[in-house]
DNA sequence: CGGATATCAATCGCGCACGATATAATCGCG
DNA sequence: CGCGATTATATCGTGCGCGATTGATATCCG
């Protein structure tokens, strides 16, 4: 009658995605970075400079309510820099640091050791993250 | 150098979590349950009771330290029961109340709404599941 | 020009989610 | 039997993640 956890496709995303924040735990660790902060230095490090909170947060898909903690805790490790915007004093500039660009090079062995552990080739893998993707996006285009 | 967010398999599983949570909650709001509930009480409703607490967490992939605040919250409004095994009285066994079933039928259509919000075919779900189940396997493999 | 409206970031409360640790019960082995 | 090791759940601290709300700034329009 009731689908087991198991089956469901949302079950699969869900514990997908705990399992792929486990597997850069041990990567983002010795950086003292948690998995959303690596998520907002990758959109920093390789977008224009210098983006508002709301453009990060159309990036990643997150809330004022969750990126401005997260990014005062950047702050405060010396990652970035927030400043308000001189034109627009209701948005807010998030600069990366000498520190904060210094990271990307220590962050460069990331990707290959998470594409690693994966197992799978890179086509198949781009031609996974695009099915969810898509899926994604459906589900967000309803909303 | 550094890869945007949108071109990380990581971000895709995120991100569509995300969204897949949010699908949910409008059907589960008015159940009183947040999505995490709801997949303990699939478990419940699919599997043998009374299943451990350890049982429940291997199954969803959960630590005791996030089942158990939210298993207390599901025993608050009087979904399930939990009760020390007699036999061996470290484990914790856990019930469906009454009402705990009963939310099985008010909880009937959900399954078949998230159908619809994602635009695929059944069979075409079910393929993507393998996928990123298989993705999660491997990803926990190695840990 | 000026008040209504809209936009942006921040704040608050709540519920995950996990690592580390604690506590209690059981098991293994001499 | 008894004591050390293992196992099961619970507790604590930290960091997301979001809905609802707030406060400040900007824009729109009469």
């Amino acid at each position: 009658m009731s689908m087991p956890p198991d089956a469901m496709i949302c079950f699969a995303l869900y514990s997908a995605a705990h399992a792929m924040q486990q597997a850069y735990r041990p990567l983002l660790d010795p950086l003292g970075l948690t998995y959303p902060q690596y998520l907002v230095l990758s959109a920093l490090w390789s977008g224009q400079e210098p983006p508002t909170v709301g453009a990060i947060g159309r990036q990643l898909q997150l809330e004022s309510s969750t990126l401005t903690p997260l990014l005062k805790r950047l702050e405060a490790i010396g990652l970035i820099r927030r400043t308000r915007d001189t034109a627009d004093e209701r948005q807010v500039r998030v600069h990366l640091t000498d520190d904060g660009r210094a990271m990307q090079a220590r962050a460069a062995h990331v990707p290959d050791c998470i594409l690693e552990r994966t197992g799978m080739t890179p086509q198949a893998l781009l031609a996974l993250r695009d099915q969810v993707t898509a899926l994604r996006d459906r589900l967000r285009a309803t909303a």
